[in-house]
RNA sequence: GGAGAGUUGGCCGAGCGGCUGAAGGCGCUCCCCUGCUAAGGGAGUAUGGGUCAAAAGCCCAUCGAGGGUUCAAAUCCCUCACUCUCCGCCA
C-alpha cells in the first residue's frame, strides 16, 4: 500500500510514476474522493464530539439530581445526521480503499523504464554455458527414463501442470532443497522456519496477493488460501507488531510447496516441469531497517547467486524494468539460469525489495531509541531457489551423452555419496 | 465433534453502563538521593487517523473482530475468530 500522504501531497508525480508501471490512476476521481473525504470526516468528527460532550454532561447532571430532559432533547437532534454522516464517510473510505489496495508499489528511481520483459536489463553474467559434443536432451527426455519424471501419472492423478518424481529423481529434488536450506542457515545467517501452507485472507492481503490477485490462488472451502510462496507466511510473521530496532534485520528462510493457479498462462511452458500448479521453493525473507533495504537487496541477491555458484550452474542477473515488476516490489532482480535444451536463460529466482509497501498493509513497525514514533520496517523476499527449476537446470547442465546425469559435488552428501544418477539403468 | 472458561496498554492485572484511554503492579526513560551494590523519592511512558505549510494544540477512533441496544458501552445483547481445560476422535 502506498503512503496516503503521497497521494495527497504529490498526486501528479505519483500518478506519473505509476504510469511507468502500466497503472493508470484516475487523478480527478481520486481528488474528488479526497475532497469529500475531508469534508465528511470533519463533519462526522464534529458531530461525534458534540454528542459525546452532551452525553457526558447528562451523566454529570444526573449525578447532581438535575432534570436532564433539555439535554436529551438537544442530543436527539444530533443522532440522525451523525448516522448519515458516518455512513457517508464509510462509503467514501471504502471507495478509496478500493483504489489504494489495487495500486501497485512505486518503482525505485534506479529501475529502468520499460514496458515488458524485453526492456529488462542484464546486470551481470556468471559462468560459461558448457558446449556438448552430442545432442542435448531436455529435462523431460532425461527424466523419462524409467519414469523418474512422470508427467502422465501426475496428470492421471491431478490434471495438467503437475509432476511426479520417483527414485533418484525425487532424491535429487530433496537433496537440492536440503542443500539450499543448509546454505542459507549455515552460511547466510537465516533462521529456518516451518510454516502453515494454508493462510487466511488477511495474511494474503498483507503481502499483496489479495485483493488484486485472487484468481491466482487456490482457495479452500473454509476460505483459506494455499500459499503461492513462503513469502506470504514468513513476511506476515511481523504483521501488526512493533519490533525493537536492535532485533533488525530479521532473516528467515523456509522450504515449502507453492501453489499457483497459473490462470493467465494457458499454452505457456506446457511441457515439462517449468510451470506447475505445485512446486517447491526455498524462500528467503528479510525484515530490515528502512535505511538498509537496498543494501539488503544486493545481499539477498548474492545469497541466491551463491546457490547457483555452488551448483556450478551458469546464470545471469537482470534488473526488471518498471513494466515487468511485481505488484509489491519497488526493485527486483531476477536470476536466470542457463537451460541448454532451450539454449537460453530461464528465471529461477526473483529477489525484491518491497520497501514499506507490505509493512504498511501489515502494520509492521519498529521502534528505535531515538525516534518516539514507531516506524515502518522494510520487507524483502527472494527465492533461494525454486527447487523444481533448479532440478531442471542440474539435469540439463550435468547431462552426459548416455543420458546419465552427474551429481554436483555439493549435493553428493545429500545423495548418499552418489556421483552420478543413471535412471535408465536403475 | 461435545461441554466449560477466557481474550483489557511492552508485560501482569483491576474495572462489569456516565467522572475510564482505562486503577494498581512490573518493565522502560529522565531527575533527585545514596561514596560501590542494594534500596528509596519524584516525573514521564499506547496506537492509528484527522486538522495544520509544520510544530504545538485541538478533535476522532481503538479494551480480540464485526454488528446491535442506549443520550452515553471495556462494561448489556448477537455473530464470528482465537486461546485454555475436560470428553470424543486421530498422524
Amino acid at each position: 500500500m502506498l503512503d496516503p500522504q503521497l497521494l495527497r501531497n504529490e498526486l501528479e508525480q505519483t500518478a506519473a510514476k505509476l504510469a511507468h508501471r502500466g497503472y493508470q490512476l484516475d487523478v480527478a476521481a481520486w481528488q474528488a474522493l479526497e475532497q469529500s473525504r475531508k469534508a465528511v470526516q470533519l463533519e462526522t468528527e464534529a458531530l461525534q464530539n458534540k454528542r459525546t460532550t452532551i452525553s457526558k454532561s447528562i451523566g454529570q447532571a444526573k449525578g447532581r439530581g438535575e432534570d436532564v430532559q433539555p439535554l436529551l432533547d438537544e442530543v436527539a437532534a444530533i443522532g440522525q445526521s451523525l448516522d448519515e454522516s458516518k455512513e457517508q464517510l464509510k462509503t467514501i473510505l471504502a471507495q478509496m480503499d478500493e483504489v489504494i489496495l489495487f495500486t501497485p508499489n512505486l518503482a525505485d528511481d534506479s529501475v529502468p523504464l520499460g514496458k515488458d520483459e524485453d526492456d529488462n536489463v542484464e546486470v551481470r553474467v556468471w559462468g560459461e554455458p558448457q558446449t556438448y559434443d552430442f545432442d542435448v536432451k531436455d529435462h523431460v527426455e532425461l527424466g523419462e527414463h524409467n519414469k523418474g519424471l512422470d508427467a502422465e501419472s501426475a496428470a492421471n492423478l491431478s490434471g495438467s501442470r503437475f509432476t511426479l518424481l520417483t527414485g533418484e529423481m525425487a532424491q535429487l529434488h530433496r537433496a537440492l532443497a536440503q542443500f539450499m536450506l543448509d546454505k542459507h542457515t549455515q552460511s547466510h545467517g537465516y533462521k529456518e522456519f516451518y510454516v502453515p501452507y494454508l493462510v487466511n485472507a488477511q495474511t494474503m492481503q498483507g503481502s499483496g496477493q489479495l485483493p488484486k490477485f485472487a484468481d491466482d490462488a487456490f482457495i479452500t472451502e473454509d476460505e483459506r488460501y494455499l500459499i503461492p510462496t513462503a513469502e506470504v507466511p514468513l513476511t506476515n510473521l511481523v504483521a501488526d507488531t512493533i519490533i525493537d530496532e536492535a532485533e533488525l534485520p530479521i532473516k528467515m528462510t523456509a522450504h515449502t510447496p507453492c501453489f499457483r493457479r497459473e490462470a493467465g498462462s494457458y499454452g505457456k511452458d506446457t511441457k515439462g516441469m517449468i510451470r506447475q500448479h505445485q512446486f517447491e521453493k526455498v524462500e528467503m525473507v528479510q525484515i530490515v531497517h528502512p535505511d538498509k533495504s537496498f543494501e539488503a537487496l544486493e545481499e539477498m541477491t548474492g545469497h541466491a547467486e551463491a546457490i547457483l555458484q555452488d551448483l556450478g550452474l551458469p546464470y545471469r542477473v537482470i534488473v526488471l524494468c518498471t513494466g515487468d515488476m511485481g505488484f509489491s516490489a519497488t526493485k527486483t532482480y531476477d536470476l536466470e539460469v542457463w537451460v541448454p535444451a532451450q539454449n537460453t536463460y530461464r528465471e529461477i529466482s526473483s529477489v525484491s525489495n518491497c520497501v514499506d509497501f507490505q509493512s504498511r498493509r501489515m502494520k509492521a513497525r519498529f521502534r528505535s531509541p531515538e525516534v518516539k514514533k514507531p516506524q515502518l520496517v522494510h520487507t524483502l523476499n527472494g527465492s533461494g531457489l525454486a527447487v523444481g527449476r533448479t532440478l531442471i537446470a542440474v539435469l540439463e547442465n550435468y547431462q552426459q551423452a548416455d543420458g546419465s546425469v552427474l551429481v554436483p559435488e555439493v549435493l553428493q552428501k545429500y545423495m548418499a555419496g552418489k556421483t552420478v544418477i543413471n535412471l535408465a539403468s536403475a
